[in-house]
RNA sequence: GGCGCUAUGGUGUAAUUGGUUAACACGCUGCCCUCUCAAGGCAGAGAGUACGGGUUCGAUCCCCGUUAGCGCUACCA
């Protein structure tokens, strides 16, 4: 039975990349009938918060994305771990370092890297010249019987390769001589991620291991302790890396909030079209040749082109998703930051959009229902006697809606009877024609006298007015629009009558008369 | 510095695994519809597949090199 999880660290909110990994994990558990597991990272005693472990917890919730089994924190299997390392110390698959510990700061230990490779090419040193690589063992237990501090390394064969099959980038090969004798616990006797992702898998049963391609060179290390530990080894999947536009790396110190999955929840992303979108992204369907194959009669015509549309929902993308079709090549997420309409990728504001408008209604009305609610625009009515009422509404303008915040922002006019007005509107609908000072008004009456009080009535006595009063209609049209919303741009201005209602619809032509 | 991964219009991707006028979606432009804005319909612009070599009758696809981006190379994760 298949076994994956998802391991994030908990130093901050969940990055979106960090939110595909754990969608394609959870895809692929569903697609195989396994299991999908969840552990947290949090060795990192000083950068894991609880905040953000909770932050990871809502996110997946938020996708939807429900784990099995309990939640593991790798911090609890510290001495495990600390066991397994000393253990191979033990065996002879790792050694004592006694080297103390160098002192580097976090920020430049790229370019310290650097420098020390060219130091030790120069000097004709490589990564087994350690010393006490080969201190006897007897030495070795001697030195730390008497209280000397060391870190513990894996010895590395100094001759061979490693190599494994990666579900996705295919075979992969390492020279043993590319790897160091790496750390495994520190001289204070804390295990390092290597090892502690190990052991855990190990323990946690993994089968396979989809993670992000940062870790595809690191993963010769980790082969290498499996062998050591005598475990068997997993298989693994590395994902693409998603980066920010022109290629750079997606950060959030650059990049701001725009990298962190709560900021789609809270703009008012629907997860369903999230998770479409976040699918994807590194990821495509196959295509249905079968169904072109048999497109003899129009349903399978039909059925065909529906599988070529890239909206599908959790259900079917479980259906079509596979290892073999994820991507080799990184995906850029798009976006532009000085542009408040492209403040994310277009493709993930139009398919949120297709969401809003296509989704059954049923399905629609309680997501509306908590924004309004956040937004402290939710009566009680609204579910109540105005049932009707507000889903109707919701159907009505959800059509040219992008996200939920929508509701409670272009939409306010809708729900409560203090909102804004856009002043381009206002300028270009109410004051550009004096005349409607006194028309307006007079409007309001024959729209209140209207009997009785629907679309095509309404419609009926502003055309008829309108022609009375000797102005296009398109005057009135679009002065109710500004006077009834605020905006310039809406639904059917007959439409908006209805819903607004008679008496708030009067009532807000005669006060639209303070602007003129 | 070393090692690795990647490279198809602006973006996400497709191309029966070597044979297509290089396809689709988003975005963009124009037109239609129309009370506005969307949606929808129609029509377009935009890549000869990073660049240079090979292999082949034939390369987006296979090989080599270059370039660029990214990753790894920590007693970080």
């Amino acid at each position: 039975m298949i076994r994956v999880r998802f391991a994030p660290s908990p130093t901050g909110y969940l990055h979106i990349g960090a939110a595909r990994t754990a969608l394609f994990n959870w895809l692929y558990a569903r697609k195989t009938g396994g299991a999908f597991l969840l552990r947290i990272e949090d060795t990192d005693l000083q950068r894991s918060t609880d905040e953000s472990t909770r932050s990871i917890i809502e996110g997946l919730r938020w996708l939807g994305l429900d784990y099995d089994e309990e939640l593991i924190f790798q911090s609890a299997n510290a001495d495990k771990h600390r066991a397994a390392a000393l253990q191979l110390v033990e065996a002879g698959k790792a050694y004592r370092d006694f080297t103390p510990k160098a002192e580097r700061a976090d920020a430049n230990v790229k370019q310290e890297i650097a420098e020390r490779a060219r130091a030790a090419s120069a000097t004709g040193t490589d990564h087994r010249s350690n010393p006490f690589r080969d201190l006897s063992p007897e030495e070795s237990a001697a030195r730390a019987a008497a209280g000397e501090p060391f870190a513990v390394r894996l010895k590395v064969a100094r001759e061979g390769r490693s190599s494994f099959a990666d579900a996705v980038y295919g075979a992969q090969e390492r020279d043993y001589t590319e790897i160091e004798d790496l750390v495994l616990l520190r001289s204070d006797g804390h295990p390092l991620y290597n090892l502690s992702v190990v052991c855990d898998d190990i323990e946690m049963r993994i089968t396979d291991v989809i993670r992000g391609q940062d870790h595809l060179t690191n993963t010769h290390k980790q082969i290498l302790i499996y062998e050591a530990l005598g475990a068997p080894i997993p298989r693994f999947a590395h994902l693409p890396l998603i980066l920010a536009p022109g290629g750079k790396k997606l950060s959030k110190r650059i990049h701001g909030e725009i990298v962190s999955l709560t900021t789609y929840r809270d703009r008012g992303f629907l997860p369903a079209a999230f998770c479409n979108f976040l699918a994807l992204l590194g990821w495509s369907p196959a295509r249905e040749e079968r169904a072109a194959a048999e497109a003899t009669d129009a349903n399978a015509e039909a059925q065909a082109d529906e599988h070529a549309s890239e909206l599908m929902s959790l259900e079917e993308i479980v259906r079509n998703f596979s290892l073999e079709r994820i991507h080799r090549n990184p995906a850029i997420f798009n976006f532009d930051a000085n542009n408040p309409k492209r403040w994310t990728d277009d493709k993930a504001i139009w398919m949120n959009a297709e969401y809003i408008r296509t989704l059954p209604l049923a399905d629609l009305l309680p997501l509306v229902r908590a924004e309004l609610e956040a937004a402290g625009l939710w009566r009680a009515e609204f579910d109540g006697e105005r049932r009707e009422w507000f889903a109707r509404t919701v159907d009505l303008i959800r059509e040219r809606f992008y996200t939920l915040k929508d509701f409670s922002g272009q939409g306010r006019a809708y729900f409560a009877d203090e909102f804004e007005f856009d002043e381009a509107a206002v300028k270009k609908n109410l004051q550009k024609e004096p005349r409607l000072r006194e028309l307006l008004p007079a409007l309001a009456t024959r729209i209140e006298q209207t009997e009785p009080f629907t679309t095509e009535t309404c419609e009926a006595a502003l055309r008829a007015y309108a022609d009375e009063a000797g102005v296009k209609a398109g005057l009135f049209i679009n002065a109710a629009r500004t006077a009834l919303t605020g905006q310039s741009v809406g639904p059917s201005m007959f439409e908006v009558f209805y819903l607004v209602g008679r008496e708030r619809s009067a009532r807000r032509l005669r006060e639209a008369v303070r602007f003129l």
